[in-house]
DNA sequence: TATAAATGTTAGAATAGTCTAACATTTTTT
DNA sequence: AAAAAATGTTAGACTATTCTAACATTTATA
């Protein structure tokens, strides 16, 4: 796979995360490239099978195409993790620096970052991080309230069936597959502040907390 | 410069350091390409001012060009360091990596590796590491007698004009500029084990050492 | 020194990835 | 549902890097 491909494959996975459908418009917009010079990589992602595409259809990656997004998003992950924790560099320093070495070809690179870390399952910013056969972390649901600060989470069900209780997740947009970051915990309510799919910010009662289920 | 860009320079480098001039046919042989394709890449570097080229003229690396080869050798050289002392790769398994992480652009990376390194100034294959500013560490002629195992040095003048001596080194090729790497030194009568230009093995006497004045 | 061999160069084509301009389809709005 | 807007696609061009085939020059050899 060449570089530019790695580079549209990692956009697509990261496309695909929020739940929206995958557009031609957004990867160029992404990427910071026109449209057709989108289009016609997409038709070279569908031949080698990395992808689903029809003509006007909204675009889907295949297993395999997952699975190679995320080997590449492992690689990204593991060097920030180790320009950080190994090399010490910033946080704000690092994303630049793994966007480079996360398309290095050394198995070997990479096992001993992993090794050296200790094979870490999240990077600081919750995100998890995928194992060498491209394979999430297997998490199991948790009810939001047992969660912690900082880890970016996927709505994954509800413990409560209440009318109004679904009526006030659909007037905040939370849905299934929905992304919620705890961004801070009060101590004294157990009440979270809460950002919604990368962007919406709010607050949930601890009992709002307890009927959510999250991975 | 592209990352071809790069590894001509690098190429062309190595070619310049053994005193023999630089054709299109030991760039091509070098990078396993085709001539034609070497031809336009020289005058492609030529327009740069990287080298001086001339139709059916030798090629010569310009300062500027000269300079952009010891950065990205820097950055090679620092990585092999980095890979074995830091991560504890073998020896043998660096030089791949390495390849790679030299063409990293970012300043911030490579002079944490030089720190986390301490500033080195000789990677352990005993080659010199230029500094920052492309500069090879300044090094004062010294006898060979006095030099290190392991270590390569470059013939830079002699201290005895006797035709014997004299008639000696051109007997084993030994010119200003030849590469004299010391393999051995025998404690009992210090002769040197010596390898040539990276090939020929020879033994010189204390003697011989005494009288040969290397970088 | 003439010829042969080696080396170097040019011309023209192929691929990957990018672009602009023009056209097509789908979605939204009125 | 017709018109307008948004989105998607095609066609054709450009750059970088590579190639093969043909031709030119230089170097070595007989």
């Amino acid at each position: 796979m060449t570089l530019t491909e790695e580079n549209y494959l990692k956009a697509l996975h990261r496309l695909s995360q929020n739940g929206e459908s995958i557009s031609v418009k957004r990867i160029a917009a992404l990427l910071e490239i026109k449209m057709p010079t989108v289009n016609s990589m997409v038709k070279n992602l569908s031949e080698k099978k990395l992808i689903k595409y029809e003509k006007y259809k909204s675009i889907e990656l295949t297993e395999k195409g997952r699975k190679q997004a995320l080997l590449i998003l492992r690689k990204h992950r593991l060097t920030e993790l180790f320009l950080k924790d190994v090399m010490g560099l910033g946080w704000e320093e690092v994303h630049d620096i793994a966007e480079q070495i996360e398309h290095l070809q050394s198995d070997l690179f990479f096992n001993r970052v992993d090794e050296m870390l200790g094979h870490p399952q999240f990077d600081p910013h919750g995100e998890p991080i995928p194992d060498s056969h491209g394979r999430l972390p297997q998490l199991k649901a948790t009810p939001l309230n047992l969660c912690q600060t900082g880890r970016k989470y996927q709505l994954s069900g509800v413990l409560n069936n209440d009318a109004s209780f679904l009526t006030y997740l659909n007037s905040v947009d939370l849905q299934l597959g929905s992304q919620i970051e705890i961004i801070t915990i009060q101590e004294f309510d157990k009440s979270m502040a809460i950002k919604l799919n990368g962007k919406t910010k709010t607050v949930f009662s601890a009992l709002i907390c307890q009927n959510l289920l999250v991975l």
